[in-house]
DNA sequence: CGGTTGCATGAACAGACGTTAATATAACCG
DNA sequence: CGGTTATATTAACGTCTGTTCATGCAACCG
């Protein structure tokens, strides 16, 4: 038994090693550009030894990707039960931005946002997984909780998914501007505000006034 | 005279081959995936033949990027004085959803747009070119006509600048949907006819009711 | 006509790539 | 202790990469 548990400790280590340092390099390199070399360095290991965790440089990437989109903040609606966040209005908007803006400044996040970026173009998996995700995960879900806000009277009536869209989109471009401007270490204080700016515009443009 | 033309004239119609294909596999594959070999076997040429028109791959993938940000849509602002775009009010800011729209289905500004996805997180010119072009030229223009049409009356006081954001995201967000979908053959029939919905919501959001 | 120039070819280079095979070195189990 | 298992190394493979060079051909100029 211990011996089990030390040989699995250690297969997990050199294997989630792999796994950062190839998370690392991707998200700065590409896929493409992140050698099976170069991880194997940035590992302190001889290439070869790659070859003894994973079958081949995809099923790395297919690790990866795995932890693309189960991540914390997929389960944003699943903490509570949706008829409750429409009620809180303009509060539950807050929330949901917070954590967007959260996703963006975490380290961890920010990589995989970056591979997302980098291999959107060029990986059909990555693509749907994209529109997907952002589809069904967050404008649909966005648009329940609008639709709900509507019935009760907090908010205009519209269309609940073009609306959700509406929400949604600015907080995007927002997190790709953020992490664009990281890759060169340029300052992002401006644009750090604008995450709560961005809800009060789109609560002054949708509530309904008392 | 004669010779000096005819002679120009084979070298612009190898150059502009050797441009045509390399923007096609490049936005197809990304500047790595589209090799020199790829390219010469496009035009029809041998890879060493690409050596008499260009010093190396570098300065074609330059020459590209040239045209990135100096297109048609780049003037779309010196059309007209920026004063009497304020004036027509939400008509200006259709005929500008519509330029976006066009863009985006145009196939080479496809080809571009794709280009800049591709390369936005590997490659520092294009990360500052595409900042630069969407904030100068877009949202900092935007964020004027929409300063005008307030002192006009005809929006709601607000921050033009972020303003200037939340109306061009979703238009953003819009093509960058669009353009994934493209890229699998999907459907964008749905999507296509939210540029216009989306300036209809922008302008209920903030016009200033009569 | 003879020479220069423009543009193509084929062959080769050095390096990087993903991957595999033979081998070594431990640590574990019975 | 002896054998199995897990993990590492070294070396090599075939392929692709960007680029260069010597060469060839054809069109132009004086």
């Amino acid at each position: 038994m211990l011996s089990n548990v030390q040989t699995s400790k250690t297969i997990k280590s050199t294997k989630e090693k792999i796994l950062e340092a190839a998370l690392e390099l991707i998200s700065r390199y590409g896929y493409k550009g992140a050698s099976v070399r170069k991880i194997a360095k940035a590992v302190g290991v001889r290439e070869s030894a790659i070859y003894n965790h994973f079958k081949n440089k995809d099923e790395i990437f297919q690790e990866i990707l795995k932890s693309l989109f189960s991540s914390d903040f997929s389960d944003f609606f699943e903490k509570k039960p949706i008829e409750e966040n429409a009620k809180k209005g303009k509060k539950f908007l807050m929330e949901y931005a917070a954590t967007v803006k959260l996703a963006t400044f975490d380290p961890k996040h920010e990589k995989l946002f970056k591979i997302v970026l980098l291999e959107l173009m060029q990986n059909k998996e990555v693509r749907e997984q994209f529109l997907n995700y952002f589809y069904d995960n967050n404008i649909k879900k966005l648009s329940h909780v609008l639709f709900l806000m509507m019935q009760e009277g907090l908010i205009r009536q519209s269309d609940p998914m073009l609306m959700a869209r509406e929400f949604f989109a600015p907080l995007f471009y927002l997190r790709l501007e953020v992490t664009l401007l990281r890759v060169d270490e340029k300052s992002t204080v401006t644009l750090s505000t604008m995450f709560e700016k961005h809800v009060e515009f789109f609560w002054e443009s949708v509530a309904v006034r008392a």
